[in-house]
DNA sequence: AACTAAGTTGAGTAAAACTCACCAATGAAA
DNA sequence: TTTCATTGGTGAGTTTTACTCAACTTAGTT
């Protein structure tokens, strides 16, 4: 039993030609491999298909008999196959996405009313999860991540520049004092952020040089939001991105401290799982995502100067 | 797009598997075997079809709605050889037969009731036709054939022996007078069979010499019954084959001439168009016949003598 | 950290599937 | 009838393909 399932189609094709010839032809190939395909397939069968002369072919009784499922299969098949070739080059299906949380509600959650008016056959569902988790085992088609990559078996692209900014309330640098030089730090009440990517400490250069500095401090949260909201209410320092605190440096309702230390550069990827055979809709979000992002309009100034 | 079908047995296999590993194994191939024919099949159908790292395996969307159809196509395709397969070596289906008119009224059909009887599961289609029909084009399984046969192109088995003799009524006898040697045959009122294989004339064999004789007469007719009526009612004389007139041999109402003449030997045979995978149905349906037909029992005179 | 198991890759090999050229048989045309 | 075109079948030879084997990478486990 060598190649029962792929002699199917040249069956078909045979009953559907009503010749050898007429079916190899249609097939594109010769009418010797059409005859030795058919009475392959009837030997693996253990049965005759055709009765055949020259001029006449005919199915048999079990010829009759197996066309039928074998139509039926070819027919599927094929339809498999256009579903699933036709949906290349259209974007829609489900768009799985993975993105971290604060990032998500201030620069994703946004545009997402626009994308899925624009692509309306796509339907998005999106998990809000600073934790790094496994794409595949999750099925997700795309995630948003900041920092570095650790996954190389994951495909990045570059969205956006992620800026930081050591910033705290006005009142809290009142209070506390403004740091000079990243050392400062140590006499400052450190908000720390359990799931950052960079390790326990904060970098910093300066004429490329570089000073790493152990933050301290009475807060240690999971969450990015909270972090804000406490340096609005004055609790601490930190060192936030300025897609989170642009905003608040814009109404100064914070300040940026160090401002002639540079901090790492950080950047905003999309990934997904493969380079090959890329689905069109997670195509199109990305490039979306890119058009949206690229400007990093959270840092112009619309209004009120710090 | 080169083997499309025969892959998706594979991808079906490895979707029910879980995993390319066990998918191989129950396959019987290697696992790169498996994952190359996956990744052809995803480069012809444009589409990743699994989301892979080496311990997660889940179907992407495009995988999810390919399987659906790759698993019915499989199914059915199985089913259909399970079902061509499986008739194998069981006598059942239409039994479509080709047999001389009068032979089949005298020794085919008085049979066939016993014979369905012992085989529920064949339905018979008889046709009746003295003439040599196209068995492929007709689409008959078994042929029954008096004589030679001529395509080549069909396997041949014989049942019984044909004998023929000579005979006429003693009515037509006495007016006409009894034949001594085949030339005496051209005073007589030969009735001629139309269809006769032998061509246009009678052959006898004396000693292994050859003698042919033209008949002539003033009947001709295309149906051995006809002619035995004709002979009955003392029309003429005919060249007649045993299994139709051997009963009137019995009981008188025709009597044979020229008996130490030989007639050429004839035979009955079964016909059918293909050597390899013969169906069920038609071995047993010949093995039937020859059972029943090979000790030539209308020979054998039961009750009066001649 | 070592170990196991999964998928991938590249080279080499074995096995098909195919082509080509030729043959036999059939039916139509001359 | 003879010729001719066309059909399906065959055998040799070749190309393509599918496969195995071994090594590698990665991820999860012990």
């Amino acid at each position: 039993m060598k190649d029962v399932f792929s002699a199917i189609p040249i069956f078909v094709a045979v009953v559907e030609a009503g010749s050898f010839s007429l079916a190899a032809e249609r097939l594109g190939m010769t009418k010797s491999a059409v005859s030795k395909r058919i009475s392959s397939l009837e030997d693996n069968l253990g049965t005759r298909l055709f009765h055949r002369s020259t001029r006449k072919l005919v199915l048999t009784e079990s010829g009759e008999e197996f066309s039928d499922y074998a139509r039926n299969s070819v027919y599927i098949a094929q339809q498999g196959i256009t579903a699933a070739t036709l949906n290349q080059g259209k974007p829609k299906g489900t768009l799985k996405i993975n993105a971290p949380m604060t990032f998500s509600r201030l620069h994703l959650a946004p545009h997402l009313k626009e994308f899925l008016d624009l692509y309306p056959d796509i339907k998005v569902i999106l998990s809000m999860d600073d934790q790094v988790v496994d794409m595949i085992a999750g099925a997700y088609d795309v995630g948003i991540r900041i920092g570095e990559l650790k996954d190389s078996s994951l495909i990045a692209r570059k969205l956006a520049k992620c800026n930081s900014v050591v910033c705290a309330s006005p009142e809290y640098l009142q209070q506390a004092g403004i740091p000079n030089t990243p050392h400062d730090l140590k006499d400052h009440n450190c908000i720390y952020y359990s799931l950052f990517q960079a390790g326990v400490e904060w970098t910093f250069f300066k004429a490329d040089k570089k000073l790493k500095v152990e933050p301290t401090g009475n807060f240690i949260v999971n969450n990015s939001d909270a972090i804000c909201e406490m340096l609005l209410q004055g609790l601490g320092i930190c060192q936030m991105p300025t897609f989170i605190v642009q905003r608040y440096l814009n109404t100064g309702q914070l300040v940026p401290v160090l401002a002639n230390y540079d901090l790492p550069d950080h950047s905003i990827f999309a990934s997904y799982p493969e380079r090959r055979h890329i689905p069109e809709k997670v195509k199109v979000f990305i490039d979306f995502l890119e058009e949206k992002l690229h400007s990093v309009y959270w840092e112009v100034d619309s209004g009120k100067s710090s």
